[in-house]
DNA sequence: CGGTAAGGTGTAAAAAGTACACTTTACCGC
DNA sequence: GCGGTAAAGTGTACTTTTTACACCTTACCG
């Protein structure tokens, strides 16, 4: 049963802009592209969808592929589909961002994948369109971290404040004012202050906080 | 040159969320399937991508096909890529949503291609994955409107405050104050007052107003 | 020439956002 | 053991933005 064989086929990829925050920056994972075309150059990193497999899965699947997370927080970009993005054969991508707190990703599974953190500041220039595709990851990113609690999935489950104001700081780059922003903190009750302390952040200690996530679905306002 | 040949590929449409405003009501344009598979069903309008063409391309393509307009404006929604989303084989469909003028489409070729504006708050059942298209289109559109003036691509080009009040009325699904929304518009410089009157919606007659594009390319800024 | 229906206008109160500086704590090095 | 240091933690006054609200004007129509 053929319905469009009057139509050409296309082949349909990936491409993941993966966002981690590490020593007070946001980064993105890139590496050396391992094949042609484009061999050499920094890259995202991404694969093919399968014939037998969602868009969607496909992306969750080349995630895991890569860092070995499941589960990992995902959203879709759009699509980029100009006929000649890849200059072997007409390829048009999807990409997807995910947050990863970057403590959880094996570093030697990230080094035998060829790929780095690198700052969202300074990135090269990147094979074809992948450009392009951080930027729009950014922007969608940034309006995401700003509307809903998912900024907690760049941190380790227990965070303390300063942490979770420079990871705001970096997403939007530019610095925040500490006291209006512990204000807003304080008003959320679903970002819970607990009794347990982090030491390796400073001398005195600094109390750990953590995101509930059932006592947020009781009221699901959001706005940093 | 074959990089690829161990992966398969699909075939890519496009499908347009083509956004109306009129008799107070936002619409958008739907009709039954002509074809099969879905004969019969109420869908979005849409066409295949073409081999030789960008995936925008096509949808500038199949957005001219439809209304005979072109340099709509037109942003993405999304890649819908669920295996079994298409009956008969597997088609990945980039949505794209679509602003237009009701005014500027001639009926006749409306007719012709067997769509209609529906209210957008009673839409029915649509083909396959159409309905969450809307939802998605609906909602990036909505945003789009509160932070950029696109919303005057829904109007004449010249209007009245009460129709662009009407408008934003319809797009929120919530009243405005009268008085508070003429004084936001006031403070926007390229929303221009002309000397002309229109005198189709009440007897008393109500002052048009124009948007210029220049001026506001100077000062890009707005918030509705 | 009175009724009607949309056009047009300002002010005060509430809420949200911003600017701003000092004390506390615990470690470290001398 | 004590002075220096570096991050943690805390409240108030001011500014800006947002909201609530009611009446007069105009021109057509019957």
């Amino acid at each position: 049963m053929t319905f469009y064989n009057d139509h050409s086929k296309v082949w349909l990829s990936v491409d993941c802009i993966i966002f981690g925050f590490d020593e007070g920056k946001l980064k993105i994972l890139i590496g050396k592209r391992q094949m042609d075309p484009g061999r050499g150059e920094w890259s995202l990193y991404g694969g093919f969808v399968g014939g037998n497999e969602s868009v969607d899965d496909a992306a969750s699947r080349t995630l895991y592929e890569l860092t070995g997370l499941r589960n990992l927080y995902m959203r879709q970009v759009g699509a980029f589909g100009n006929v000649d993005r890849d200059p072997g054969e007409r390829v048009v991508s999807i990409a997807y961002y995910a947050l990863i707190n970057v403590k959880d990703y094996d570093d030697a599974l990230r080094i035998e994948h060829g790929v780095e953190w690198m700052d969202i500041n300074a990135i090269p220039q990147l094979y074809s369109d992948h450009n392009e595709m951080v930027r729009k990851a950014r922007k969608l990113m940034q309006q995401k971290l700003a509307n809903e609690p998912v900024g907690f999935r760049l941190l380790p489950s227990l965070f303390t404040l300063t942490q979770l104001q420079k990871l705001y700081e970096a997403v939007n780059g530019e610095e925040l004012d500490k006291r209006n922003f512990r204000k807003r903190i304080k008003d959320m009750d679903y970002i819970e202050k607990t009794e347990l302390i982090d030491k390796t952040g400073s001398k005195r200690g600094a109390y750990l906080y953590r995101f509930n996530k059932r006592v947020y679905n009781e009221d699901p306002t959001f706005k940093l």
